[in-house]
DNA sequence: TGAAACCTTCACATCAATGTGAAGGCAAAT
DNA sequence: ATTTGCCTTCACATTGATGTGAAGGTTTCA
C-alpha cells in the first residue's frame, strides 16, 4: 500500500511515515516512479512505534529493540546474532520499560482509587 | 529542605525543580530570604513526576491529575469538587495510562520472549 | 486534455523538555 | 573578612517530535 492509504489506517500524518522512514524505523519498497510501498503489516509497525513514541521511548531506542520485538525469526534467532552488549542492552530497556509500567500502574490506581471513593460518599 | 538537597536526593537538576515550579507542578515555600523550602514528601512527590514525564505525559497532563494522585484528602473528597468533566477527564486519562502500560507491556514480553529464545537455542 | 488527488523532496517553524551560562545576593567555614 | 558554595532571576541555545508549506512530478477520472 501507498503512504496516503498506510496514514489513513494508522491515523499518522505522511510527514511523520517519512519522518519515521528517515530514523530508519520503517523500509518500505520503491515503486519505479518512486513512490513508497508498504507492506500490510506496516500498519501494525506504525501503531507499534506510536505507542512506544507515545510511552516516552525515544525513536533511537526504538529503533535498536524493534528488529526483536516481533516473532523471533530466523535472522535473529542465530545465537551468534545475541552479542553480550546486545542482550544487556535488550535487559536493561526491558527493565526501563518495567520501571514505567509499575509508575503507570500505580497512578492509574491512585485515579481510580480516588473516583471510587469520591462516589462512595455520593451515595 | 532547599532546593539543592532536593536535586541531590532526586537526581533532578535545579533548573528542572524550578521549571516544574513554573508549570505548577510544586509548591515550595519561600524563607525570608527567598530561598525555595519543600517539605520531606517532595521527594517522592519529584520522582513521582518524574517518572509520569518518563513515561509521555506532559506537565499540563500531569499538572492536571497531580491533586488526586495522594491519598484522597479532605480537600478533595467534597462530592462537589468532582465536577462531571473532571470526572471524565481523570477516567479519560486513566484509560489512556492503561494503553501506555499494556503496550509497554506487550513489547517488554517480546523482549524476554526474543531472549528465552536465543538462550534456549544455546543450550 | 485538464482537473483533482495523490506523490516526491526540501526547508523552515513550533513546542515541550532540558542544557547552560551570566550577574549578583546570601551563608557557612577557614 | 574573604573565600567558597549555594541561592536567586533572566535569558539564550539545543534536541526530538511535529506542523506546515512550497515547487513540482504522477495517476486517475471526467
Amino acid at each position: 500500500m501507498r503512504i496516503g492509504q498506510l496514514s489513513q489506517r494508522t491515523g499518522v500524518p505522511t510527514r511523520m511515515l517519512r519522518y519515521y522512514e528517515e530514523q530508519d524505523l520503517l523500509h518500505p519498497e520503491r515503486a519505479d516512479n518512486g513512490y513508497r510501498h508498504y507492506p500490510e503489516s506496516a500498519v501494525y509497525r506504525v501503531q507499534q512505534i506510536r505507542g512506544l513514541l507515545d510511552s516516552g521511548l525515544t525513536t533511537e531506542i526504538i529503533r535498536r529493540i524493534l528488529p526483536f520485538l516481533d516473532r523471533p525469526d530466523e535472522i535473529h534467532l542465530h545465537p551468534q546474532c545475541l552479542t553480550p552488549e546486545l542482550a544487556d542492552l535488550l535487559e536493561a530497556e526491558a527493565a526501563r520499560i518495567q520501571q514505567r509500567i509499575d509508575c503507570l500502574a500505580r497512578n492509574r490506581d491512585a485515579i481510580h482509587v480516588y473516583l471510587a471513593a469520591v462516589r462512595a460518599l455520593r451515595t
